[in-house]
DNA sequence: TGAACGTTTCGATCATGATCGAAACGTTAC
DNA sequence: GTAACGTTTCGATCATGATCGAAACGTTCA
Protein backbone atom coordinates (compact mmCIF):
# COMPACT_ATOMS: atom_id res chain seq x y z
CA UNK A 1 0.00 0.00 0.00
CA UNK A 2 2.69 2.85 1.04
CA UNK A 3 4.06 2.40 -2.61
CA UNK A 4 6.36 5.43 -1.80
CA UNK A 5 8.36 2.76 0.56
CA UNK A 6 8.62 0.10 -2.24
CA UNK A 7 9.79 2.76 -4.70
CA UNK A 8 12.42 3.83 -2.04
CA UNK A 9 13.33 0.37 -1.36
CA UNK A 10 13.71 -0.45 -5.26
CA UNK A 11 15.60 2.51 -5.98
CA UNK A 12 18.14 1.28 -3.09
CA UNK A 13 18.49 -2.45 -4.17
CA UNK A 14 19.51 -0.67 -7.37
CA UNK A 15 22.12 0.97 -5.98
CA UNK A 16 22.91 -1.71 -3.18
CA UNK A 17 24.70 -3.61 -5.50
CA UNK A 18 28.91 -3.57 -5.41
CA UNK A 19 28.80 -3.83 -8.85
CA UNK A 20 26.43 -1.18 -9.74
CA UNK A 21 27.67 1.29 -6.89
CA UNK A 22 31.00 0.68 -8.55
CA UNK A 23 29.84 1.69 -11.73
CA UNK A 24 27.49 4.94 -10.57
CA UNK A 25 30.28 6.14 -8.47
CA UNK A 26 32.54 6.16 -11.65
CA UNK A 27 30.37 8.29 -13.58
CA UNK A 28 29.62 10.31 -10.89
CA UNK A 29 32.65 12.86 -12.34
CA UNK A 30 30.12 13.44 -15.16
CA UNK A 31 31.91 11.73 -17.91
CA UNK A 32 30.17 9.04 -20.08
CA UNK A 33 31.61 5.63 -19.97
CA UNK A 34 31.30 2.78 -22.48
CA UNK A 35 29.97 -0.72 -20.99
CA UNK A 36 33.41 -2.48 -21.59
CA UNK A 37 35.47 0.43 -19.35
CA UNK A 38 32.50 0.00 -16.69
CA UNK A 39 32.77 -3.88 -16.79
CA UNK A 40 36.44 -3.63 -15.53
CA UNK A 41 35.38 -1.07 -13.00
CA UNK A 42 32.97 -3.49 -11.49
CA UNK A 43 35.11 -5.98 -11.72
CA UNK A 44 32.47 -8.31 -13.32
CA UNK A 45 32.71 -9.61 -16.74
CA UNK A 46 30.52 -7.92 -19.87
CA UNK A 47 27.64 -9.58 -19.63
CA UNK A 48 27.07 -9.07 -16.12
CA UNK A 49 27.98 -5.10 -16.27
CA UNK A 50 25.16 -4.94 -19.40
CA UNK A 51 22.65 -6.76 -17.42
CA UNK A 52 23.59 -3.99 -14.38
CA UNK A 53 23.60 -1.60 -16.93
CA UNK A 54 20.10 -2.13 -18.38
CA UNK A 55 18.41 -2.03 -14.78
CA UNK A 56 20.10 1.15 -14.27
CA UNK A 57 19.09 2.95 -17.53
CA UNK A 58 15.48 1.23 -17.28
CA UNK A 59 14.79 2.77 -13.82
CA UNK A 60 16.63 5.84 -15.12
CA UNK A 61 19.66 6.69 -13.27
CA UNK A 62 21.75 6.01 -16.54
CA UNK A 63 21.40 7.04 -19.98
CA UNK A 64 23.03 5.94 -23.06
CA UNK A 65 24.04 6.97 -26.15
CA UNK A 66 24.96 4.75 -28.94
CA UNK A 67 27.99 5.84 -30.25
CA UNK A 68 28.92 3.85 -33.22
CA UNK A 69 29.66 -0.04 -32.65
CA UNK A 70 29.96 0.76 -28.33
CA UNK A 71 27.49 2.52 -26.08
CA UNK A 72 28.35 5.39 -23.72
CA UNK A 73 26.39 5.45 -20.18
CA UNK A 74 26.13 8.40 -17.99
CA UNK A 75 24.41 9.81 -15.14
CA UNK A 76 20.89 10.34 -16.25
CA UNK A 77 20.54 13.55 -14.65
CA UNK A 78 22.11 16.48 -11.94
CA UNK A 79 19.75 15.26 -9.58
CA UNK A 80 20.91 11.30 -9.71
CA UNK A 81 24.86 12.78 -8.80
CA UNK A 82 22.97 15.50 -6.22
CA UNK A 83 21.39 12.36 -4.61
CA UNK A 84 24.26 9.66 -4.78
CA UNK A 85 26.87 12.69 -3.37
CA UNK A 86 23.82 12.90 -0.38
CA UNK A 87 23.98 9.29 0.37
CA UNK A 88 27.64 8.66 0.40
CA UNK A 89 27.72 11.49 2.98
CA UNK A 90 25.53 9.86 4.95
CA UNK A 91 27.05 6.61 4.45
CA UNK A 92 30.78 7.88 5.73
CA UNK A 93 29.39 10.22 8.74
CA UNK A 94 26.72 7.56 9.77
CA UNK A 95 28.83 4.93 10.99
CA UNK A 96 31.90 6.66 12.66
CA UNK A 97 31.24 5.71 15.81
CA UNK A 98 30.96 1.73 14.63
CA UNK A 99 34.13 1.55 12.38
CA UNK A 100 37.24 3.57 12.08
CA UNK A 101 37.07 6.57 10.05
CA UNK A 102 35.89 4.70 7.16
CA UNK A 103 39.44 4.65 5.28
CA UNK A 104 39.35 6.33 2.07
CA UNK A 105 41.22 6.10 -0.56
CA UNK A 106 43.72 8.91 -0.19
CA UNK A 107 43.79 10.27 -4.06
CA UNK A 108 40.02 10.65 -3.64
CA UNK A 109 39.95 12.52 -0.25
CA UNK A 110 42.99 14.56 -1.85
CA UNK A 111 41.21 16.38 -5.10
CA UNK A 112 38.28 14.64 -6.83
CA UNK A 113 35.51 15.87 -8.85
CA UNK A 114 31.80 15.76 -7.90
CA UNK A 115 30.06 15.75 -10.88
CA UNK A 116 30.77 19.64 -12.54
CA UNK A 117 32.90 20.51 -9.55
CA UNK A 118 35.81 20.23 -7.40
CA UNK A 119 35.32 18.35 -4.28
CA UNK A 120 38.15 16.84 -1.33
CA UNK A 121 40.62 18.56 0.51
CA UNK A 122 41.24 20.27 -2.57
CA UNK A 123 37.54 21.24 -3.16
CA UNK A 124 37.06 22.15 0.50
CA UNK A 125 40.01 24.50 1.06
CA UNK A 126 39.39 26.96 -2.48
CA UNK A 127 35.74 27.32 -0.50
CA UNK A 128 37.35 28.18 2.92
CA UNK A 129 39.71 30.49 1.31
CA UNK A 130 36.87 31.95 -0.96
CA UNK A 131 34.72 32.42 2.56
CA UNK A 132 38.00 34.10 4.41
CA UNK A 133 38.06 36.64 1.93
CA UNK A 134 34.28 37.49 1.59
CA UNK A 135 33.58 36.08 -1.58
CA UNK A 136 31.72 34.05 -0.78
CA UNK A 137 29.28 32.97 2.11
CA UNK A 138 28.40 29.18 2.28
CA UNK A 139 27.07 26.85 4.94
CA UNK A 140 25.48 23.36 5.58
CA UNK A 141 23.01 24.39 3.35
CA UNK A 142 22.49 27.81 1.38
CA UNK A 143 25.48 29.51 -0.53
CA UNK A 144 25.90 32.99 -2.23
CA UNK A 145 28.64 34.83 -4.21
CA UNK A 146 29.10 38.10 -3.05
CA UNK A 147 30.06 41.01 -5.08
CA UNK A 148 33.73 40.89 -4.25
CA UNK A 149 33.73 37.16 -5.60
CA UNK A 150 31.68 37.68 -8.67
CA UNK A 151 34.83 40.36 -9.48
CA UNK A 152 37.15 38.14 -8.22
CA UNK A 153 36.33 34.97 -10.58
CA UNK A 154 35.53 37.28 -13.61
CA UNK A 155 39.66 38.66 -13.36
CA UNK A 156 39.65 35.27 -14.55
CA UNK A 157 37.46 35.45 -17.42
CA UNK A 158 34.63 33.81 -15.09
CA UNK A 159 31.71 35.53 -16.66
CA UNK A 160 28.58 34.12 -14.33
CA UNK A 161 25.04 35.91 -15.54
CA UNK A 162 23.48 36.49 -12.40
CA UNK A 163 20.05 36.44 -13.68
CA UNK A 164 17.87 33.98 -12.58
CA UNK A 165 16.78 32.51 -15.79
CA UNK A 166 19.56 29.20 -15.86
CA UNK A 167 17.81 26.18 -14.71
CA UNK A 168 20.97 25.57 -12.31
CA UNK A 169 21.44 27.62 -9.48
CA UNK A 170 24.70 30.35 -9.31
CA UNK A 171 26.14 29.00 -6.22
CA UNK A 172 25.15 26.51 -3.57
CA UNK A 173 26.98 24.20 -1.30
CA UNK A 174 27.15 20.28 -1.39
CA UNK A 175 28.29 18.55 1.29
CA UNK A 176 32.00 17.05 1.01
CA UNK A 177 31.62 13.47 2.24
CA UNK A 178 35.30 12.73 3.11
CA UNK A 179 35.90 16.59 4.65
CA UNK A 180 32.26 16.65 6.46
CA UNK A 181 32.20 19.93 5.23
CA UNK A 182 30.53 21.84 2.33
CA UNK A 183 32.34 22.85 -1.00
CA UNK A 184 30.93 25.46 -3.55
CA UNK A 185 28.89 23.41 -6.33
CA UNK A 186 26.48 25.00 -8.66
CA UNK A 187 27.30 26.65 -11.73
CA UNK A 188 30.00 29.02 -9.91
CA UNK A 189 31.83 25.63 -8.52
CA UNK A 190 31.65 24.22 -12.05
CA UNK A 191 32.99 27.18 -13.59
CA UNK A 192 36.07 27.37 -11.35
CA UNK A 193 36.72 23.60 -11.36
CA UNK A 194 36.82 24.50 -15.56
CA UNK A 195 39.19 27.29 -15.05
CA UNK A 196 41.66 24.69 -13.04
CA UNK A 197 41.11 22.47 -15.81
CA UNK A 198 42.23 24.89 -18.48
CA UNK A 199 45.02 26.37 -16.74
CA UNK A 200 46.57 23.17 -16.09
CA UNK A 201 46.08 23.62 -12.19
CA UNK A 202 44.86 20.60 -12.07
CA UNK A 203 44.59 16.94 -13.94
CA UNK A 204 41.91 13.79 -14.20
CA UNK A 205 43.47 10.56 -13.52
CA UNK A 206 42.72 8.09 -16.27
CA UNK A 207 40.19 6.30 -13.84
CA UNK A 208 38.46 6.78 -10.92
CA UNK A 209 37.39 10.90 -10.39
CA UNK A 210 40.30 11.81 -7.91
CA UNK A 211 42.34 14.41 -9.89
CA UNK A 212 45.73 15.12 -9.36
CA UNK A 213 47.07 18.75 -8.93
CA UNK A 214 49.91 19.92 -10.54
CA UNK A 215 52.75 21.72 -9.77
CA UNK A 216 51.57 25.04 -11.28
CA UNK A 217 48.18 23.97 -9.84
CA UNK A 218 49.83 24.31 -6.10
CA UNK A 219 51.53 27.49 -6.69
CA UNK A 220 48.29 28.90 -7.88
CA UNK A 221 46.13 28.05 -5.74
CA UNK A 222 48.63 28.96 -3.19
CA UNK A 223 49.52 32.42 -4.87
CA UNK A 224 46.00 33.41 -6.37
CA UNK A 225 43.55 31.65 -3.71
CA UNK A 226 45.80 31.38 -0.67
CA UNK A 227 45.43 27.75 -0.35
CA UNK A 228 48.30 25.51 1.07
CA UNK A 229 47.83 21.99 0.26
CA UNK B 1 39.92 -0.59 -3.07
CA UNK B 2 37.54 2.16 -3.91
CA UNK B 3 35.78 1.84 -0.28
CA UNK B 4 33.12 4.99 -0.43
CA UNK B 5 31.70 2.78 -3.58
CA UNK B 6 31.65 -0.19 -0.81
CA UNK B 7 30.01 2.26 1.79
CA UNK B 8 27.46 3.68 -0.91
CA UNK B 9 26.48 0.30 -1.57
CA UNK B 10 26.43 -0.61 2.23
CA UNK B 11 23.90 1.92 2.93
CA UNK B 12 21.81 1.79 0.11
CA UNK B 13 21.52 -2.58 1.37
CA UNK B 14 20.12 -1.31 4.37
CA UNK B 15 17.26 0.61 2.77
CA UNK B 16 16.75 -1.68 0.14
CA UNK B 17 15.06 -4.30 2.35
CA UNK B 18 11.06 -3.38 1.63
CA UNK B 19 10.64 -3.77 5.61
CA UNK B 20 13.38 -1.47 6.56
CA UNK B 21 12.02 1.21 3.76
CA UNK B 22 8.55 0.70 5.42
CA UNK B 23 10.03 1.90 8.67
CA UNK B 24 12.12 4.36 7.73
CA UNK B 25 9.75 6.02 5.54
CA UNK B 26 7.30 5.92 8.53
CA UNK B 27 9.93 7.62 10.87
CA UNK B 28 10.37 10.13 8.60
CA UNK B 29 7.42 11.92 9.91
CA UNK B 30 9.77 12.67 12.85
CA UNK B 31 7.78 11.07 15.88
CA UNK B 32 10.23 8.57 17.30
CA UNK B 33 8.00 4.77 17.55
CA UNK B 34 8.00 2.03 19.57
CA UNK B 35 9.68 -1.29 18.02
CA UNK B 36 6.12 -2.63 18.22
CA UNK B 37 4.51 -0.12 16.01
CA UNK B 38 7.51 -0.48 13.60
CA UNK B 39 7.17 -4.27 13.53
CA UNK B 40 3.31 -3.73 12.66
CA UNK B 41 4.69 -0.91 10.00
CA UNK B 42 6.80 -3.34 8.44
CA UNK B 43 4.31 -6.01 8.76
CA UNK B 44 6.41 -8.29 10.01
CA UNK B 45 7.27 -10.16 13.83
CA UNK B 46 8.33 -8.09 16.24
CA UNK B 47 11.79 -10.57 16.15
CA UNK B 48 11.95 -9.95 12.82
CA UNK B 49 11.32 -6.03 13.23
CA UNK B 50 14.23 -5.87 16.14
CA UNK B 51 16.82 -7.30 13.80
CA UNK B 52 16.11 -4.78 11.05
CA UNK B 53 16.05 -2.31 14.11
CA UNK B 54 19.41 -3.54 14.94
CA UNK B 55 20.88 -3.18 11.65
CA UNK B 56 19.56 0.51 11.17
CA UNK B 57 20.43 1.85 14.24
CA UNK B 58 24.45 0.03 14.10
CA UNK B 59 24.73 2.05 10.93
CA UNK B 60 23.89 4.87 12.60
CA UNK B 61 20.11 6.05 10.89
CA UNK B 62 18.61 5.03 13.60
CA UNK B 63 18.67 6.69 17.25
CA UNK B 64 17.22 4.60 19.86
CA UNK B 65 15.90 5.64 23.34
CA UNK B 66 14.44 3.37 26.24
CA UNK B 67 11.51 4.44 27.69
CA UNK B 68 10.36 2.00 30.13
CA UNK B 69 10.50 -1.69 29.05
CA UNK B 70 9.93 -0.25 25.61
CA UNK B 71 12.58 1.16 23.19
CA UNK B 72 11.76 4.58 20.82
CA UNK B 73 13.11 4.46 18.12
CA UNK B 74 13.86 7.40 15.67
CA UNK B 75 15.88 8.70 12.75
CA UNK B 76 19.30 9.75 13.94
CA UNK B 77 19.93 13.08 12.22
CA UNK B 78 17.92 15.30 10.16
CA UNK B 79 20.66 14.51 6.99
CA UNK B 80 18.93 11.17 7.23
CA UNK B 81 15.57 12.46 6.80
CA UNK B 82 16.92 14.68 4.08
CA UNK B 83 18.54 12.14 1.85
CA UNK B 84 16.02 9.67 2.17
CA UNK B 85 13.64 12.66 1.00
CA UNK B 86 15.56 13.38 -1.72
CA UNK B 87 16.13 9.49 -2.81
CA UNK B 88 11.93 9.27 -2.65
CA UNK B 89 11.89 12.22 -5.39
CA UNK B 90 14.53 10.57 -7.36
CA UNK B 91 12.91 6.73 -7.27
CA UNK B 92 9.43 8.66 -8.36
CA UNK B 93 10.73 10.92 -11.07
CA UNK B 94 13.23 8.29 -12.20
CA UNK B 95 10.95 4.91 -14.01
CA UNK B 96 8.25 7.54 -15.72
CA UNK B 97 8.40 6.23 -18.70
CA UNK B 98 9.06 3.14 -17.74
CA UNK B 99 5.88 2.42 -15.67
CA UNK B 100 2.32 5.11 -15.02
CA UNK B 101 3.22 7.84 -12.97
CA UNK B 102 3.66 5.92 -9.80
CA UNK B 103 0.50 5.92 -7.90
CA UNK B 104 0.76 6.81 -4.48
CA UNK B 105 -1.55 6.71 -1.56
CA UNK B 106 -3.92 9.69 -2.01
CA UNK B 107 -3.66 10.80 0.89
CA UNK B 108 -0.17 10.94 1.41
CA UNK B 109 -0.24 13.02 -1.95
CA UNK B 110 -2.30 15.16 -0.36
CA UNK B 111 -0.45 15.99 2.72
CA UNK B 112 1.43 14.94 4.87
CA UNK B 113 4.28 15.69 6.89
CA UNK B 114 8.02 15.81 5.52
CA UNK B 115 10.27 15.65 8.74
CA UNK B 116 8.89 18.68 10.10
CA UNK B 117 7.42 20.43 7.44
CA UNK B 118 4.40 20.24 5.29
CA UNK B 119 4.35 18.68 2.43
CA UNK B 120 2.03 16.86 -0.50
CA UNK B 121 -0.20 19.30 -2.68
CA UNK B 122 -0.87 21.45 0.67
CA UNK B 123 2.89 21.99 1.16
CA UNK B 124 3.13 22.91 -2.51
CA UNK B 125 0.04 24.93 -2.48
CA UNK B 126 1.54 27.35 0.69
CA UNK B 127 4.88 27.59 -0.79
CA UNK B 128 3.61 28.97 -4.09
CA UNK B 129 0.97 31.45 -2.24
CA UNK B 130 3.47 32.85 -0.51
CA UNK B 131 5.72 32.82 -3.60
CA UNK B 132 2.98 34.73 -5.49
CA UNK B 133 2.41 37.17 -2.52
CA UNK B 134 6.36 37.80 -3.01
CA UNK B 135 6.76 36.28 0.72
CA UNK B 136 8.98 33.85 -0.26
CA UNK B 137 12.25 32.82 -3.17
CA UNK B 138 12.00 29.65 -3.58
CA UNK B 139 13.90 27.56 -6.79
CA UNK B 140 14.71 24.11 -7.26
CA UNK B 141 18.22 24.87 -4.78
CA UNK B 142 18.00 28.02 -3.12
CA UNK B 143 15.06 29.50 -1.01
CA UNK B 144 14.90 32.76 0.91
CA UNK B 145 12.40 34.41 3.43
CA UNK B 146 11.78 38.33 2.01
CA UNK B 147 11.06 40.81 5.21
CA UNK B 148 7.03 40.84 3.74
CA UNK B 149 7.25 37.17 4.94
CA UNK B 150 8.93 37.52 8.25
CA UNK B 151 6.21 39.93 8.59
CA UNK B 152 3.80 37.89 7.52
CA UNK B 153 4.82 35.06 9.27
CA UNK B 154 5.40 36.95 12.26
CA UNK B 155 1.36 37.58 12.60
CA UNK B 156 0.67 34.24 13.49
CA UNK B 157 3.23 34.57 16.17
CA UNK B 158 5.87 32.99 14.41
CA UNK B 159 8.93 34.73 15.42
CA UNK B 160 12.11 33.85 13.45
CA UNK B 161 15.45 34.55 14.86
CA UNK B 162 17.23 35.81 11.24
CA UNK B 163 20.73 35.47 12.68
CA UNK B 164 22.96 32.79 11.54
CA UNK B 165 23.41 31.29 15.17
CA UNK B 166 20.85 28.58 14.44
CA UNK B 167 22.51 24.88 12.95
CA UNK B 168 19.43 24.68 11.14
CA UNK B 169 18.76 27.18 7.85
CA UNK B 170 15.94 29.53 8.08
CA UNK B 171 14.42 28.70 4.85
CA UNK B 172 15.54 26.09 1.97
CA UNK B 173 13.21 24.09 -0.43
CA UNK B 174 12.90 20.40 -0.43
CA UNK B 175 12.18 18.80 -3.58
CA UNK B 176 8.33 17.54 -3.52
CA UNK B 177 8.96 14.22 -4.41
CA UNK B 178 4.50 13.51 -5.18
CA UNK B 179 4.46 16.85 -6.71
CA UNK B 180 8.08 17.11 -8.37
CA UNK B 181 8.16 20.82 -7.37
CA UNK B 182 9.54 22.48 -4.10
CA UNK B 183 7.92 23.13 -0.72
CA UNK B 184 9.33 24.82 2.03
CA UNK B 185 11.57 23.29 4.34
CA UNK B 186 14.20 24.59 7.07
CA UNK B 187 13.20 26.79 10.52
CA UNK B 188 10.59 28.94 8.48
CA UNK B 189 8.77 25.28 7.33
CA UNK B 190 8.66 24.03 10.39
CA UNK B 191 7.25 26.68 12.08
CA UNK B 192 4.21 26.92 10.06
CA UNK B 193 3.94 23.47 9.86
CA UNK B 194 3.65 23.66 13.86
CA UNK B 195 1.03 26.80 13.60
CA UNK B 196 -1.22 24.91 11.23
CA UNK B 197 -0.92 21.51 13.63
CA UNK B 198 -1.42 23.95 16.93
CA UNK B 199 -4.41 25.74 15.24
CA UNK B 200 -6.18 22.35 14.51
CA UNK B 201 -5.21 23.22 10.92
CA UNK B 202 -4.60 19.94 10.31
CA UNK B 203 -4.26 16.25 12.03
CA UNK B 204 -2.07 13.77 12.18
CA UNK B 205 -3.35 10.30 11.38
CA UNK B 206 -3.31 7.52 13.81
CA UNK B 207 -0.37 6.20 11.33
CA UNK B 208 1.48 6.86 8.20
CA UNK B 209 3.20 10.35 7.61
CA UNK B 210 0.00 11.64 6.05
CA UNK B 211 -1.70 14.39 7.67
CA UNK B 212 -6.12 15.23 7.37
CA UNK B 213 -6.83 18.78 6.71
CA UNK B 214 -9.80 19.73 8.62
CA UNK B 215 -13.15 22.29 7.66
CA UNK B 216 -11.16 24.58 9.90
CA UNK B 217 -7.51 24.16 8.42
CA UNK B 218 -9.27 24.20 4.39
CA UNK B 219 -10.80 27.83 5.71
CA UNK B 220 -7.84 29.28 6.91
CA UNK B 221 -5.40 27.91 4.25
CA UNK B 222 -8.39 29.94 1.95
CA UNK B 223 -8.72 33.31 3.59
CA UNK B 224 -5.15 33.52 5.01
CA UNK B 225 -2.98 31.75 2.25
CA UNK B 226 -5.17 32.05 -0.86
CA UNK B 227 -4.98 28.39 -1.24
CA UNK B 228 -7.74 26.43 -2.68
CA UNK B 229 -7.36 22.58 -1.99
C1' DT C 1 29.06 -9.77 -48.45
C1' DG C 2 31.98 -11.31 -44.87
C1' DA C 3 34.86 -10.71 -40.85
C1' DA C 4 35.85 -8.43 -36.44
C1' DC C 5 34.50 -6.25 -32.44
C1' DG C 6 31.69 -4.56 -28.62
C1' DT C 7 27.61 -5.63 -26.52
C1' DT C 8 23.49 -8.11 -25.17
C1' DT C 9 20.42 -12.33 -24.26
C1' DC C 10 19.71 -16.87 -22.46
C1' DG C 11 20.16 -20.52 -19.13
C1' DA C 12 21.83 -22.79 -15.04
C1' DT C 13 24.29 -22.32 -10.77
C1' DC C 14 25.28 -20.43 -6.43
C1' DA C 15 25.48 -17.30 -2.34
C1' DT C 16 23.63 -13.78 0.62
C1' DG C 17 20.41 -12.40 3.81
C1' DA C 18 15.29 -12.14 5.18
C1' DT C 19 12.15 -14.75 7.79
C1' DC C 20 9.97 -16.98 11.75
C1' DG C 21 9.55 -20.33 15.95
C1' DA C 22 11.37 -20.94 20.36
C1' DA C 23 13.43 -19.20 24.19
C1' DA C 24 15.98 -15.77 26.93
C1' DC C 25 16.46 -11.05 28.47
C1' DG C 26 15.34 -6.72 30.92
C1' DT C 27 12.08 -3.63 32.90
C1' DT C 28 7.98 -2.50 35.48
C1' DA C 29 4.23 -3.34 38.62
C1' DC C 30 2.28 -5.81 42.33
C1' DG D 1 10.24 -11.92 45.05
C1' DT D 2 7.15 -13.04 41.22
C1' DA D 3 4.40 -12.26 37.24
C1' DA D 4 3.52 -9.82 32.91
C1' DC D 5 4.98 -7.50 29.03
C1' DG D 6 7.87 -5.70 25.30
C1' DT D 7 11.94 -6.75 23.13
C1' DT D 8 15.97 -9.25 21.68
C1' DT D 9 18.92 -13.48 20.57
C1' DC D 10 19.53 -17.93 18.52
C1' DG D 11 18.96 -21.39 15.02
C1' DA D 12 17.23 -23.39 10.81
C1' DT D 13 14.81 -22.64 6.56
C1' DC D 14 13.87 -20.52 2.34
C1' DA D 15 13.75 -17.15 -1.60
C1' DT D 16 15.71 -13.54 -4.40
C1' DG D 17 18.97 -12.09 -7.50
C1' DA D 18 24.11 -11.90 -8.86
C1' DT D 19 27.18 -14.45 -11.62
C1' DC D 20 29.28 -16.51 -15.71
C1' DG D 21 29.62 -19.64 -20.06
C1' DA D 22 27.77 -19.98 -24.46
C1' DA D 23 25.73 -17.97 -28.18
C1' DA D 24 23.31 -14.34 -30.75
C1' DC D 25 22.95 -9.56 -32.06
C1' DG D 26 24.17 -5.16 -34.36
C1' DT D 27 27.49 -2.05 -36.13
C1' DT D 28 31.65 -0.89 -38.67
C1' DC D 29 35.06 -1.65 -41.98
C1' DA D 30 37.24 -4.07 -45.79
Amino acid sequence: MPTIARELAGLAALIADPGRALILSRLMDGRPQTAGELALVAGVTPQTASWHLGRLVQHALLKVERRGPRRLYRLATPLVAQILEGMMTVAVTGPHATRPPARIDAAMRRARTCYDHLAGELGVALADALREREYLVLDQEVGELTEGGTAFLGSFGIDLDPSARHRRVLCRPCLDWSERRPHLAGRAGAALAELAFQRDWIRRRPQGRSVEITDTGLDAFRTLFGVCI
